[in-house]
DNA sequence: CTGAAAGCGCTTACAG
DNA sequence: CTGAAAGCGCTTACAG
């Protein structure tokens, strides 16, 4: 790289101190700058083709003005829809954000911590992963600013945006039994992340709630990841039962996704033969013939509040937002 | 955000020089510096919890390990296929990303690289928006290290990696001409950058190869975003046409999605009434009830290879990689 | 084997 | 109205 032109430069050219030049291009002092010497400053500057080195300004001032941001996969519509939306919000404060993929993994986020650390990032936006819940910790030990999006770990005292699981969860079956459905089947993850424990937990009481008994065997937890062959394995299950389900509620995005290429496969008519209804949107659900019931997330207002509250926390070090929003119950045909 | 423990605290706890604590950490001239000590700076390091400072390691280096990431778009799925691509890849060699959307606005973009720059990213990867060439061309004058992808500018003395979209638009063409439709209508984009235009080449070609007139009413082109309304209206037009097109190429992802999801609403039956063909994949076009023929781009070699490209400019300072990939054909049920 | 010192490019109290 | 100077936390030639 060519060299590149710094504030001393311009101090030589215009012959005055770096420090005028450095107040000049921050628009600092104004009143008592001559307006002839700034404007001298801000010529030359634009002459010059000057960059300021926000490399160095970090280290003089400890802020970079960059989030760091870890998704679970960067690669999903659910991470990536959010990744714009506070690309976006942060933008507005004029932050940028440098992001990284987790795959559900401890050790990964882990990794990715200690990195955008390292960078010095001003605070962190982070859809934990499993058994994460020490990183956070270390965070607010250090009183980074963080927030977390997605999920959360109860008990801690750290801001987060999340959705009521339980509530959709419950919403979701709900709608079912009054669409006549009896027998309903659940895919999700085994994991013991809240977000969906809350998922299982809304499915069973609901069922309970209406005198229903909850059995095991239509309850199928697959692996947070390659989880193409065990979505398969659980749908052939719950259509095998003694009693096949009749209805079918996917827990994510991608469960749905895997799910329904799945029963595209098989001799079964959406909704007459089974139900469905999952967690989260996408265009894949909206082409499906039998469009999708689903739970809709409000991603954009989710995201905003975690950008504005990170920021918040950045800049003023006294914010704790823990918001636990609605999610939408959006009914389409594969309900029935 | 609590006082970080720096090299100077080592040095001082240990009774040794910062250079010192440095080598060590740094793990080099370890043959100079006794085991012992060694170990003790080591020891102390964890003891303390030591995070070294990146930013002012970059200050002196001029190295940030930064990558700047430009594309179109991170919530469409081939921004975000492409940057975790890029991530691992990046990560591998011990890079971290940044990045930014650019909307296909040039002036966006341009802010961006400003942006990315200031923060002293090593290189850049971009999907440059239209009307940007400048943009790259004063990278290549300041010899900032930067690798195209997925478009580029010809004539341009820069690294790019990108597919041969004349021959894949070509070969959709005659794979539909194969089929014995005859009237084959495209919808595009109103643009001038490259890989479109060679999308639209390649249709026209192939069309003239097979002595078909390319009438312009066949021709639809959208604006790059907001485009449901006109992805509708081309949709319509293409179907009342004196002679009704039996076929339609779509020239991206996103407007095969609009354009699926707007067949839907009609009373059309894919392939029989209308064939169907598109660049790029998605579930969407998976679970289609016809799911789509396709051009399947290698997103994974050319991720790969673009960090590849831009972390051995970076390093070595001497790397021209000009690439063009085969995509491939992929023939499914919605060609007829 | 180890340390003193310079310097990366800024910002910012302080002095005048 | 302006400048000299210190310092952010590192790295790295140089000297011993």
């Amino acid at each position: 790289m060519k060299k590149k032109v710094s504030l001393k430069d311009i101090a030589q050219k215009v012959g005055v101190s770096t420090a005028l030049v450095s107040y000049v291009l921050n628009n600092q002092k104004v009143d008592r700058i001559s307006k002839a010497v700034a404007q001298k400053i801000k010529d030359t500057a634009k002459e010059l083709n000057y960059r300021a080195n926000q490399v160095a300004r970090s280290l003089k001032t400890n802020k970079t003005n960059i989030i760091g941001l870890i998704v679970a996969d960067i690669s999903n519509s659910f991470s990536s829809t959010l990744a714009r939306i506070i690309e976006d919000e942060a933008e507005k404060h004029n932050y940028t954000v440098i992001f990284g993929s987790s795959d559900e993994n401890a050790e990964r986020s882990q990794k990715l911590q200690d990195v955008l650390l390292n960078h010095q990032v001003d605070g962190l936006i982070i859809a934990p992963a499993e058994h994460s819940q020490s990183q956070i910790e270390y965070l607010l030990e250090n009183e980074v600013p963080v927030v977390m999006i997605d999920r959360h770990f109860p008990g801690l005292e750290a801001s987060y945006i999340v959705i009521d699981n339980y509530k959709a969860s419950f919403e979701l079956v709900e709608h079912l039994l009054k669409n006549g459905r009896k027998r309903i089947g659940i895919i999700s993850y085994d994991t013991t992340l809240v977000n969906l424990l809350d998922r299982k937990r809304g499915y069973a009481k609901c069922l309970e709630d209406h005198d229903l008994t909850v059995d095991p065997n239509k309850i199928k937890e697959v692996g947070l990841i390659f989880t193409k062959d065990q979505v398969e394995k659980a749908v052939n299950e719950l259509l095998s039962l003694p009693e096949p389900v009749d209805a079918i509620l996917f827990a994510s995005n991608t469960l749905s996704v895997l799910g329904l290429k799945y029963l595209n496969t098989l001799d079964l008519k959406i909704p007459e033969d089974l139900a469905i209804v999952a967690f989260d949107e996408s265009d894949a659900a909206d082409l499906f013939y039998a469009p999708l019931t689903h739970t809709r997330q409000p991603l954009k207002e989710m995201g905003k509040l975690a950008t504005k509250t990170l920021i918040a926390s950045i800049e003023k070090d006294d914010t704790l937002v823990q918001v636990r929003m609605n999610a939408e119950l959006i009914i389409r045909k594969s309900s029935g």
